[in-house]
RNA sequence: GAUUCCGUAGCUCAGCGGUAGAGCAUCUGACUUUUAAUCAGAGGGUCGUGGGUUCAAAUCCCACCGGGAUCACCA
């Protein structure tokens, strides 16, 4: 920083014309030979990475890739030479020159011009190794991602992610809508929420905890076919698996059922899967290499639950009898779990663990999905599905309840859970039962979380590896 | 929330009762077609914080702070 002051030079200037990117330099160039000379001007921006022999030969990073820099007295002035020997490593420089092939074959410009864009007056952390202290990598992101390519890789494959995901619903006439963040009754899941209070209004409002409840009014105020991509925020713990916000692409569909959305499921997650993995659809995950080649299995939760168990659920309406079964399974029900949830329950144990390639689990227990129509063949199910691939529930999407008389009825059931402790239970929002009372049509809706979804695309063993500033406790520097 | 492991220089790590260490980075110099450049030298530390045990603590014990993993809740 002395150096630059003492001779009148703006470490922090404003702008700097690029007119070439490294990786397309490195495209365009691939044929120069070894030792080549073009007669072609370029100007590069970007970060010092490494530096040799005094600084006549730099490395530098920009967005795309990597290119070298070569300083010599025979090209630059006296003046700015020396002026090069105080960059360091992690300053931001542009440079403006020939480009040519050293005799080593490294694709090269030859500085005729060098300016300092952006100094950086703290060391950056150590090449070779990068950065592996994980507090590091989450609380300073930067760091991690000027450090390791896996890292950006893997938020540029985020990114491209969901620009699939937003380009395959558009191209089927899908309309992007933003619902509230702020609720005055979370709903749409069973999550506890976070609270905060409006001042002005003097109201207490929620984060929400899903968007479905707002969408299906879009439904019913006419937009057929809408989907929202965006956050939600459940204030339970954090694990490998959940991050207190997360993000999740949720779509309803007019006039289609739950089978349209096994359907979109797999065209959204296969051309994603498709599109940050070089055009393949088999990915490899952890010890695992997970097909996401549709279409893909569709199983009952109670015909796996019998596979796993040898007990068919399906036959024991009983709760009581259902969680003496569970019992000697060896799976522990709460007190009171109604047949749903001692289904689920043992699903959880003995199933969910065993489901790596993706796989839809249909027809789930009435009692634990307050939100979807009753099954069309079976009144203790609902048509709704649960897609898991690794072993984690991917999406989850029904045939959406559109009868205002059933669902009073199912968040009636809600609220007595909810008395009775449960406090996960949905709440009653009688101004969405009121919207459905209006007439909304057969609707399927869907929801996945994109999260995970990045992690299993981009081999990632946690979800703080997919979200660029990952909940952390807060703490004094 | 419970259990468990971890925290030493800017970074990656060694040291694990007896004078605080290495590599990279930084600074000085040499070299000037290198690419984890090389060579010579220099500076850099409340060993997470606070207590305790001990003649002596980075090292052993306790509490707290922060992080990881597993479990519980959940997507």
């Amino acid at each position: 920083m002395k150096q630059l002051q003492v001779r009148g030079i703006n470490p922090f200037p404003y702008r700097f014309a690029v007119s070439a990117m490294a990786a397309d330099l490195q495209k365009k160039y691939a044929d120069l030979k070894n030792g080549e000379v073009t007669k072609d001007t370029v100007s590069v921006a970007g970060r010092i990475m490494a530096h040799r022999n005094s600084g006549m030969f730099v490395d530098l990073r920009d967005t795309t890739g990597k290119i070298q820099i070569f300083s010599h007295k025979q090209s630059l002035p006296a003046d700015v030479l020396e002026q090069m020997k105080h960059y360091d490593i992690g300053d931001i420089i542009g440079v403006t020159g020939i480009v040519r092939r050293t005799p080593a074959g490294e694709l090269t410009i030859n500085a005729e011009k060098v300016e300092m864009l952006g100094k950086s007056v703290r060391p950056l952390p150590e090449k070779y190794h990068g950065i592996h202290d994980t507090e590091i990598k989450y609380r300073q992101r930067y760091l991690d991602l000027i450090m390791n390519e896996e890292s950006r890789e893997t938020f540029r494959k985020r990114s491209a992610i969901i620009a699939v995901i937003r380009q395959v619903l558009t191209a089927e006439s899908f309309m992007e809508v933003e619902t509230p963040m702020l609720h005055p009754i979370p709903g749409g899941a069973s999550a506890k929420p976070f609270v905060t209070h409006h001042n002005a209004l003097d109201m207490k409002l929620f984060l929400r905890i899903a968007p479905e409840l707002y969408l299906k009014r879009l439904i019913i105020g006419g937009f057929d076919r809408v989907f929202e991509i965006n956050r939600c925020f459940r204030n339970e713990g954090i694990s490998v698996k959940h991050n207190p916000e997360f993000t999740s692409v949720e779509i309803y569909q007019a006039y289609a059922d739950y089978n349209d959305m096994m359907a979109l499921t797999e065209r959204l997650v296969e051309t994603a899967a498709k599109a940050v993995n070089g055009g393949q659809t088999k990915v490899k995950f952890g010890e695992n290499e997970i097909d996401f080649k549709a279409p893909w299995p569709r199983k009952t939760m109670v015909e796996l639950v019998k596979e796993a168990t040898k007990v068919d659920f399906s036959k024991i309406a009983d709760a009581a009898e259902a969680a003496k079964k569970a019992g000697e399974l060896g799976v522990h029900v709460k007190d009171g779990a109604n047949w749903g949830e001692v289904v689920e329950a043992i699903f959880a144990e003995k199933v969910e663990d065993t489901l790596i390639q993706p796989v839809h689990i249909i027809d789930l227990p009435k009692d634990i999905s307050p939100l979807a129509k009753v099954h069309r063949t079976d009144a203790q199910l609902t048509e709704r599905f649960e897609t898991y691939v690794n072993g984690w529930e991917v999406a989850n999407a029904f045939s959406e309840l559109n009868d205002p008389f059933d669902q009073l009825a199912r968040f009636k059931a809600q609220m007595e859970a909810r008395e009775k402790g449960n406090e996960e239970a949905q709440m009653l929002d009688e101004d969405f039962v009121e919207a459905l009372e209006y007439g909304m049509p057969p609707t399927g809706g869907l929801g996945i979380g994109i999260d995970r979804l990045v992690m299993l695309l981009t081999n990632s063993q946690s979800i703080r590896d997919v979200i660029a500033f990952p909940t952390l406790r807060h703490t004094a520097k």
